[in-house]
RNA sequence: GGGCGGGUAGCUCAGUUGGGAGAGCAUCGGCCUUACAAGCCGAGGGUCACAGGUUCAAGCCCUGUUCCGCCUACCA
């Protein structure tokens, strides 16, 4: 790689792998530690260990990882702290999968053999989304990984359990969970994913004790009412005031149940009766709780019903429905089905139906935990952005109800709990017990449920800093700068953050939550494996590099809207990245052997003046781009500048010189020049495309080590007004519009670009004049002219085109081969435009209302700008009358 | 049921205190001009969803309507 010449194309699979190698071998990834320096960190949102890498994953690790570049370039310490979360129920369930395909059941090994194959497969195949993150170009700092049920990470989740269970916090009962009787463990409430099914409601009649008559009530879960202790009806209804039973039958169980009466009861739902099943309903059972009536578990934890169902025992709970149905129909008891399409619960890790359950479960308090980390939002401790979405953080926060952490799965940390056989006491504890501290009995079991995964992961910001310990790590970096990641975890994770971070560190975790957004496919879909629609990042990267992958999210992510993905957009910015290596490689020809670059100011041309200006304009913008999140913006500045300025202005209008068409020192100047603003413009685009600038850092002469190192981020461009040379980009302007027209001309006229022209222009200005005169030779040149002449207006030159441009009248010869009706219904469309535009113009200075109103600035510019429309109008005006008089002649 | 976001060129989308409607891709015409045909030059194309309102001035602010998407909720 010490060849001074570029290859023709870029070829992206060539230089990534060994760039990203050497990267990591030289540390540049690693935390800097030095004093008198910002410190900046950011934690990576943990990909699961069973992950593989998808759309999501791309989108966030490239957002952090530009602003983790980006805050290095400007010389501050950053820490990117990486890792993997152990994803209980998934990774479980991956493991289980694998087993049955052998034949093996995890229930044969036993607890501690599963636990073992389970880490032996994390061994195996933990690193993978790993690698995939390297592939995306990941700066994180490798040595800093951490997994959830590391050990450290292990402790801390203990201590903060213990913690926790001592403040009242955590407190262990019987209540109403979702259980999946599949992966056979309690969910929280988020972790179940509703979904509109059609379904029936069923209308039952229950008997009055000795009597044909009796109460309808509805369910759309006939099977539950095995379980059922009580009807309820609301006590405002009039229909059951003088209700003179007390008692009901349940049918099929022929149990006596009471009839009570409940507020929650809706009267016009169907017959104003409810069964009440408080084992197997999270309603019925707060109103089972208020009336004290028994609890009856009819459906077990494996999704069969229970010895309490009676005849139905064993039946799985959808059989035992049709079964229930029939044996109520024999009975004349079901009296009306009606199709009733509701929302169903299903397991997030294996869509199975959840089924409401009572059982014994351990829970989080958080209702005063919120209270902190709503007013940590409040008061902009923690920022959110964009900030639309603290509308739904605080909604939620101030909704929230306590979090059911066990899982009664074998894989993640186990609740540091026992429980004494021979006197009931609950031991809670750091360090494992040998006997009970209340009768000293040895017989001791421990608690057999494990935590919930976002359990760990809410402590990820400083727990993978080494907490419960007093690191130096966690004194420099925490709270961290900023949360990188989507909407679909603001709950799950974000807020968990926010309630431990508070409450463990007595500070928030993290100075802004960038939520960023989902990507999905061509058409707006979610990707999803079963829809089929899914793209594959490591396909595209494969295809078209890393660098034009991370381009195209990176231009795309624009704030509150989601990202279409496709293939034909990640190759335009192939085509971008390939744009950027051929400009390298113009210049690197043109640098040859040369070793160094420098220029004083007194030998700049017009266009090395105005790209300076323009390389300082497109720094401050990407750096007030980066600085407010957005990305795109950032993206769109460099793109433009790259290919519109650097590209199609400044490497085309240096030609002659670089060349040596004008002498060696302006030819040494503008080489310096185009060196300068090569290396800069690299450095400006590494956060987001490190690969190639890195690449092509190497060739560029007179660089030096990695352009991870390089420091004209802080002080090497004049971010400032200062930085700006108004006066090259004023006359620049007039210089580019000159020969627009020009352009304009030939492309209309199809004026092959072989033929050279004559070209006269009329102004006005004077300083105009003079300012065209000075650069005539860049409009010769770039206009393909033979001659041009600049006159103050008079008469206009016959048999020529025309093109008004600002203060300009451009006038192209062509002698012998002008069209003269195909002039004038040119000359005639662009009157027609000018007239659009004089309208709004016009009607405005008519206006006393604006002229009154109007801030003075606002007002002198529309009439500068409405006098240069009436003077091109009248130009034209002219000129087509001429033209006509010409023709006619 | 409640809440939020969106509707701008054929397509995908920008448009930051209200003050001249933009980009990329696609389309059409012309070019192998010594970095790049993954390129160069030029052109066409928009009642900014609809209807009102505020204002001298609205894509942008307010109200209503409509369509799409998402989140959330205990009507059995």
């Amino acid at each position: 790689m010490s060849s001074n010449s570029l290859d023709q194309g870029y070829d992206p699979q060539r230089i990534e792998d060994s760039w990203y190698e050497f990267w990591e071998k030289e540390h540049l990834f690693a935390a800097g530690t030095e004093d008198g320096c910002n410190n900046y960190s950011i934690v990576i949102p943990p990909p699961n260990v069973t992950g593989v890498l998808h759309m999501g994953h791309a989108l966030n690790i490239t957002l952090q990882d530009i602003l983790c570049r980006y805050k290095r370039l400007q010389g501050e310490n950053v820490l990117w702290v990486p890792g993997t979360d152990h994803a209980g129920i998934a990774t479980q369930n991956v493991v289980e999968k694998k087993l049955a395909a052998e034949g093996r059941d995890r229930h044969d090994l036993g607890r501690d053999k599963f636990v073992e194959e389970v880490w032996e497969w994390r061994e195996e195949y933990g690193s993978a989304i790993i690698n995939q993150l390297k592939k995306i170009g990941a700066s994180c700092d490798w040595s800093r990984e951490r997994f959830t049920m590391d050990e450290g990470l292990s402790k801390a989740v203990k201590k903060v359990f213990v913690q926790l269970y001592e403040e009242g916090l955590i407190y262990r009962g019987d209540y109403i969970i979702n259980w999946c009787p599949r992966c056979h463990t309690a969910l929280a409430d988020l972790e179940v994913e509703y979904e509109e099914l059609e379904g029936n409601l069923y209308h039952i009649k229950y008997p009055f004790e000795g009597s044909s008559d009796g109460l309808i009530v509805a369910t759309t879960r006939p099977e539950t009412m095995l379980g059922d202790t009580a009807v309820a009806v609301n006590p405002d209804d009039e229909r059951y005031t003088d209700l003179k039973f007390e008692e009901i039958i349940l049918p099929l169980m022929n149990r006596k149940i009471p009839i009570i009466r409940d507020a929650y009861v809706e009267t016009e739902f169907g017959t104003g009766a409810l069964k009440v099943t408080p084992a197997h309903d999270p309603n019925d059972f707060e109103i089972g709780t208020r009336h004290k009536l028994p609890n009856i578990k009819v459906i077990g934890d494996d999704g069969k019903m229970t010895a309490a169902a009676g005849r139905f025992e064993g039946l799985d709970r959808f059989e035992c429905r049709k079964a229930v149905l029939k044996a109520l129909e024999e009975e004349g008891l079901l009296i009306k089905i009606e199709s009733n399409p509701h929302n169903v619960g299903h397991c997030y890790r294996c869509k199975t139906v959840v089924e409401p359950n009572l059982s014994k479960q351990w829970f989080v308090s958080v209702k005063p935990l919120a209270k902190k980390a709503i007013e940590a939002v409040e008061s902009g401790k923690t920022k959110i952005i964009p900030e639309i979405w603290t509308a739904n953080y605080y909604d939620w926060m101030y909704n929230i109800r306590d979090w059911c952490i066990s899982r009664q799965i074998w894989w993640g940390h186990r609740i540091p709990a026992w429980t004494c056989e021979d006197c009931g006491e609950v031991i809670v504890t750091m360090e494992d017990p040998d006997k009970c501290p209340a009768c000293s009995s040895e017989k001791l079991a421990r608690e057999t449920d494990v935590l919930d995964t976002w359990f760990s992961s809410a402590l990820w910001p400083f727990s993978t800093m080494g907490w419960p310990e007093n690191t130096d790590l966690l004194k420099q970096y925490y709270p961290t700068s900023v949360l990188i990641t989507g909407f679909d975890i603001l709950f799950f994770w974000v807020a968990r953050m926010m309630m431990m971070g508070i409450h463990f560190m007595d500070e928030v975790p993290f100075d802004d939550v960038y939520i960023h957004a989902l990507v999905r496919d061509e058409e707006g879909k979610k990707m999803s494996k079963s829809k089929g629609n899914v793209i594959d990042p490591l396909k595209v990267i494969d295809e078209y590099g890393t660098d034009a992958f991370r381009y195209t999210l990176t231009a795309f992510a624009a704030q509150g809207r989601d990202i279409k993905m496709s293939e034909q957009r990640v190759e335009g910015y192939r085509h971008f990245v390939n744009k950027l290596w051929n400009v390298a490689r113009f210049a690197m020809m043109h640098f040859g052997d040369s070793k160094e670059f420098s220029f004083s100011k007194e030998n700049l041309e017009l266009s090395d003046r105005w790209i300076l200006s323009r390389l300082n304009h497109v720094a401050a913008t990407v750096k007030d781009a980066l600085d407010t999140y957005r990305f795109n913006d950032a993206a769109s500045a460099l793109y433009k500048f790259v290919w519109h300025e650097l590209c199609d202005w400044y490497v085309e209008i240096s030609k002659p010189t670089l060349y040596g068409k004008k002498g060696e020192e302006r030819q040494k100047a503008t080489m310096g020049v185009l060196w300068q603003v090569l290396r800069d413009t690299l450095v400006l685009l590494h956060p987001i495309i490190p690969f190639v600038t890195e690449e092509l850092w190497h060739k560029l002469p007179d660089t030096e080590g990695s352009i991870m190192k390089a420091s004209i981020f802080h002080d090497g461009i004049d971010l400032s007004e200062n930085g700006r040379d108004m006066a090259a980009e004023n006359d620049m302007k007039l210089v580019t519009d000159i020969i627009s027209g020009i352009r304009n001309i030939r492309g209309e006229m199809n004026i092959a670009p072989s033929m050279v022209l004559n070209v006269i222009i009329q102004a006005e200005d004077e300083m105009v004049r003079d300012t065209a005169k000075i650069h005539e030779d860049i409009i010769m040149e770039i206009g393909r002219l033979e001659s041009f002449t600049i006159e103050a207006p008079g008469d206009q030159p016959t048999a020529s085109a025309t093109a008004i441009v600002e203060g300009v009248s451009v006038f192209v010869s062509l002698e012998g081969i002008i069209d003269f009706a195909e002039e004038i219904k040119r000359l005639e469309k662009e009157l027609g435009k000018i007239a659009g535009e004089i309208m709004p113009l016009a009607k405005k200075l008519n206006n006393d209302g604006f002229l009154g109103k109007a801030p003075a600035d606002v007002v002198e510019k529309v009439k500068e700008k409405h006098q240069t429309m009436i003077e091109k109008q009248e130009i034209l005006g002219a000129t087509i009358e001429r033209i006509k008089s010409l023709e006619k002649s």
